[in-house]
DNA sequence: GTTAGTGCAAATGATTTGCAAACAG
DNA sequence: CTGTTTGCAAATCATTTGCACTAAC
């Protein structure tokens, strides 16, 4: 768990504790402020710094919103996986499907394709937010 | 064909015509180097309203790159598709794939989630550019 | 003529980076 | 101590916008 030379920070601490108490995606700002509500201070760009660190690491997940900021959430899974993302709360739950991940096989060797890479993410409202329209 | 209220102009036309000889999927920048490559002045901005307009009208596709930029073709297929992209030189191949949405309506339904959209592009390299590393 | 379209330069906004000070091991 | 990490401010960079000007129809 531990990575060689990483240390470990009052920034890292924290950071890593806000993660580990949502269930949404989160862009950065959104950590950063959420950090700072709580009275923890820590530099926006460490925030940014982290982030890239343990999507590094693979231990957050990233995907990008509609409107192209990066969104970081805690794995659950350790496996490769995909989302089912409320457009409005930013809630997500975890999607495997192994129709999904021979099709991208499939598609590339027919293809000829190789070192391949795929995103496949769904966008909606959950049953919360579409029952209030505007919440 | 013709949308309501838009005019016919030197740059939409130029904009129009690049992005047919295009096989690969080019971003606003790229496209701006390459109008002005062949000594066609056109603003950046213009070719930016431009993209936005044509994908307004579903004109043409688009995808984002890794590093977040958007990246533009024009559809060859009307329908709802999705994309096998070379990485290196951006040629990309149409995909189509019952399985994929299929699983998208279902995994949606599951989760009680409505207003559906999805994105799935597969990146990897093309025949082509995996013969030359570094071409 | 009207009104949409254009170019440019300035504004945005997320993300990155340089660098000196602060801190973990 | 010694090398990381941080914070801040400045720098990037794609994209957007304000506005006076030009051109379609």
């Amino acid at each position: 768990m531990t990575v060689e030379g990483q240390r470990m920070t009052r920034q890292r601490g924290a950071i890593r504790a806000a993660l580990e108490e949502q269930t949404r995606f989160l862009s950065a700002q959104e950590l950063h402020a959420a950090l700072g509500a709580r009275r923890i201070r820590v530099g926006l760009a460490t925030v940014y710094r982290t982030l890239q660190a343990l999507e590094t690491q693979g231990e957050v997940d990233v995907i990008r919103s509609a409107d192209g900021e990066s969104l970081y959430r805690l794995c659950a899974a350790d496996e490769h996986h995909h989302h089912l993302v409320c457009r409005t709360c930013g809630t997500a739950a975890e999607l495997h499907s192994d129709a999904l991940e021979t099709w991208v096989d499939e598609a590339a060797r027919v293809h000829g394709f190789s070192a391949i890479t795929h995103t496949a993410e769904i966008f909606g409202l959950c049953l919360e937010c579409s029952d209030q329209p505007r919440g």
